[in-house]
DNA sequence: AATGAATGAGGATTCATTCAT
DNA sequence: AATGAATGAATCCTCATTCAT
């Protein structure tokens, strides 16, 4: 009588996979089902509609990344070891909902303006703080540079670990803590060579 | 009395920020014709398509980015001036078609599929022999870092610079060559705070 | 000051070449326009609107026809001499506006419900005044068959005629008379092989 | 409930009607669909296209056709009783798909240029053929008159007949076979009244 | 006479969604 | 749970027509 949750979860699977390689726009019903394996019309018993499997597959999504990232920030950590912590934490992400994180990254920006998705506007905030404040942090605590712009540079790393979604394959010659460590290594300390004493 | 290649590029421009600011699938001809003061029907005139607006800013956008890489490519310089003059170029770019850019950014992967855009995908090969190949030659120099996967770092770098594309707005507090510098210093030093002698 | 008729007539040839070739709905007025060497909206210096070309067309095919019909039946010939006439007439008529004959078989039917080309059905209707007066009163005379359905004879002789026009091309080989000759041969004689006393 | 097909046949041949009567250009699908009790882009659930509509309307016409010509073809009859054969086929194949017939009849020139509706020309070879052919041997056996050119009584045979759908009602005063014997004695011996010992 | 740019109505088609079965 | 048929709104696009130049 009640929808199974399993047959949920791999329809909202489908729906990212496809929603991430085409553009939600882009995407039709049809072609969710069709990759899902039933018609159109049957995604209704499922969900309320074609939105409502984009909020789903994103606010999960968030959900579950700001659970690890409230973790890190509660950690007490140091800036530096937070910025590592949320790199890693990002990559990881990434590995375990990388469909999600494309969708996110791809359509966030036009999906703010409707009300349903306010929420993500919300999450950028709540980025810019946690991001922003630990760079802050470490100008003064002396860790990051400060000749730099912070905004700049929060943009910078920012963009650098999300893009990655774009292009990451789970299960690829890279685990996510692998990248993570040399994302971090070149964002910490560049890609030119010097000899440090 | 006026030569009418402006009323296209007008056109186009107005097509290419709403393409950029909507998605291209999500944009309406109408929305267009509304924000370029004609009706619907009249873009027909001067363009065959939709499609076709978006494959002429996507070609001449290519076209004009060719044209500075590979005055840069041909000029001699060594392996770091090199990835220097390519991202201050990038974002010169970056400055002048914004839109296009974000567009290419955005809409690149899935449009690749379509014949028709077929030269995107050639673009993404050239990009990579000309940026991957720079870093290859600095490991090589000496002056690029041996110990990260020079895939990565090209990766890294490339969506760094074009990612800048959906939120930079031109006329800002930097000009595009003073991002250009600090981007550079960040991608190249690092943003630690490292004590150098 | 004033249209140049040799333009109009031009004009209206290209018109109802193309129209014979594609259908009245078929062809778009930027079709003829560029058979014609000029652009679509030109057209409107000389003509109202699409459909008054084609009623020039279709009123100035059919004036000249009765012209020669009107001139046929006032000449006192016998019925079967009549049928001669009338159907030479017809193919004089094919040869010197084959793309007029081909529009106004193929369209008549679905154009006589406007009321613009009442005028159609009319002629119609003074065809079969002709043809099937002349046939009954063949039959009455004895020179033609009364064992057959005389409508069906009617429609049998007009559609042979006319259906001529799909296919046939002047400066063939045969002039329209010869053509006439073997067509009242066949309608007349029947193409069976009889050994008549 | 009950089988699908029934539904597609149904639109099909609603749609035929409409095509007949109007012209295919001229027929819009809101019209079809009006005619056949649903809303236009309904349609589109049971067809691709409006074209393929029509090419299923002819396809199916002719080869309904095949069948019962290549039958008589393969029965073994003289040229005459061949004739014979081929044309009463041919007034019931009117009788039963009148509306195919006349679009056929009506469109099949311009169709031919499309690749999608190449079929027609061959056809139209395969016509040629069996009449064409017919006629020959019957030249050649006597049984038909040497001094007509062959190829112009083909096509007066050809036309004659089919020409019949834009007229014929189904259901009206004379049978199919009643119209066919008529017609072949019209085409056979003649209009004209002879004594024939 | 003709052009170039535009209009606006209408056309085919797509697609998210509904709903009886 | 899922199907099959349909809805209706919206979309891209076409095209006859207009009109200032």
């Amino acid at each position: 009588m009640r929808p199974a949750p399993e047959r949920r979860r791999e329809i909202l699977d489908t729906a990212a996979e496809v929603f991430a390689a085409q553009g939600y726009d882009a995407t039709t019903v049809r072609r969710i089902a069709d990759a899902a394996g039933l018609l159109a019309g049957s995604l209704y018993y499922h969900f309320d509609s074609k939105e409502s499997m984009l909020d789903e597959i994103l606010a999960s999504f968030l959900r579950e990344l700001w659970g690890r990232y409230d973790a890190v920030l509660a950690a007490g950590l140091d800036p530096r070891q937070t910025i590592e912590a949320l790199v890693t934490e990002s990559f990881r992400e990434i590995d375990r909902h990388r469909a999600a994180v494309a969708i996110f990254q791809k359509e966030s920006r036009h999906l703010q303006e409707l009300p349903r998705f306010g929420y993500l506007a919300d999450a950028q905030h709540r980025f810019e703080e946690a991001w922003l404040g630990t760079l802050e942090r470490g100008v003064a605590a002396g860790v990051f540079r400060a000749d730099l712009d912070v905004r700049l540079t929060y943009r910078f790393v920012r963009d650098t670990v999300w893009v990655a979604a774009s292009w990451y394959r789970p299960g690829g010659q890279h685990s996510p803590e692998e990248i993570a460590r040399q994302y971090l290594s070149m964002v910490l300390e560049g890609i030119a060579f010097i000899t440090r004493t």
